[in-house]
DNA sequence: TATTGTTATACTCTATAACTATA
DNA sequence: TATAGTTATAGAGTATAACAATA
């Protein structure tokens, strides 16, 4: 019984998921942060510290604890960076590829049960329906944004 | 560019809409698990610790340290439970009554903006996918759960 | 004996601020 | 001077386990 049209209907929707998902690994070393992190790697490559906190937008400082625990646990090294030695490259280990390789597939896996109930047109309007509706979410969170900065701006003579 | 149909979309405005939701009580006392906890009590009415633990899915615990805080910031009080005195009913103050009711003024303008650039036949199609989508992805939950459960009970003869 | 809520303890995610080493 | 990463500190959400009061 849902009073919006589509915001309750998304929420319910996405905290079933992230429990589903954590379900995979719950009890190991990984976390949903981790993962995330990992993704990120995975799917841009090696790369900086800095370059994961703007990815995740979380502090430099958060990614170093994430990092942290995922070389502990096997998953990624610090590599240094080949120009820069304030930096470093976080890269995924073997054991780390695996691991993403793996959460590909049952990632596509999922995708695939959750739509199986559609049709192809059905399909094709919730795709286009959701991308709108995210570049609509988009936008308003970019004014709030601006507006808020005016305001800040303002607070600062 | 989602390399899957919906989960993907899904994911990404999932977490655009808790940072979006989220932006409008920062700062203050109040956060998304306490609000989620007010949700609760303002739709469903005073009610125990406990029954709000199975609600939210936490741990009775958890539900301590949520009331506490909900308790210092003046938004719920612990009224005594008529019949069992080991129990409290969690009721929400005036603050609490007011803060919720600006919210579902906002949450039904938030779900008004989202869906604006769609048409009245895509909002439909649109609210219908996503329950049937949340209806296998429950399923497919239980039917993990179950399997689990079997296994358990395996390990125990 | 079972249930409600709490105290005790611990782990994770997250943030800000100050600091080091390097650009 | 600015940037990359870390140490220090803190708050919030979450969990398990042991315990009190009450059913």
């Amino acid at each position: 019984m849902p009073s919006s049209l589509v915001l309750d209907r998304l929420l319910l929707l996405s905290d079933l998921l992230q429990r589903d998902m954590s379900r995979a690994f719950d009890g190991g070393p990984l976390t949903t942060a981790r993962v995330h992190l990992l993704w990120v790697v995975h799917h841009a490559g090696p790369q900086t510290q800095q370059s994961l906190a703007t990815a995740l937008d979380v502090t430099p400082r958060n990614v170093t604890g994430l990092v942290d625990a995922l070389v502990e646990s096997g998953h990624v090294v610090r590599a240094p960076h080949p120009t820069d030695r304030r930096a470093v490259l976080v890269t995924l280990t073997g054991l780390g590829a695996d691991t993403m390789r793996r959460m590909a597939v049952d990632h596509a896996q999922l995708d695939a049960d959750l739509v199986a109930d559609l049709t192809d047109d059905e399909r094709s309007i919730v795709a286009g329906a959701l991308d709108r509706i995210t570049a609509r979410l988009q936008s308003l969170m970019a004014a709030a944004a601006a507006e808020e900065g005016t305001s800040v701006e303002a607070e600062r003579p």
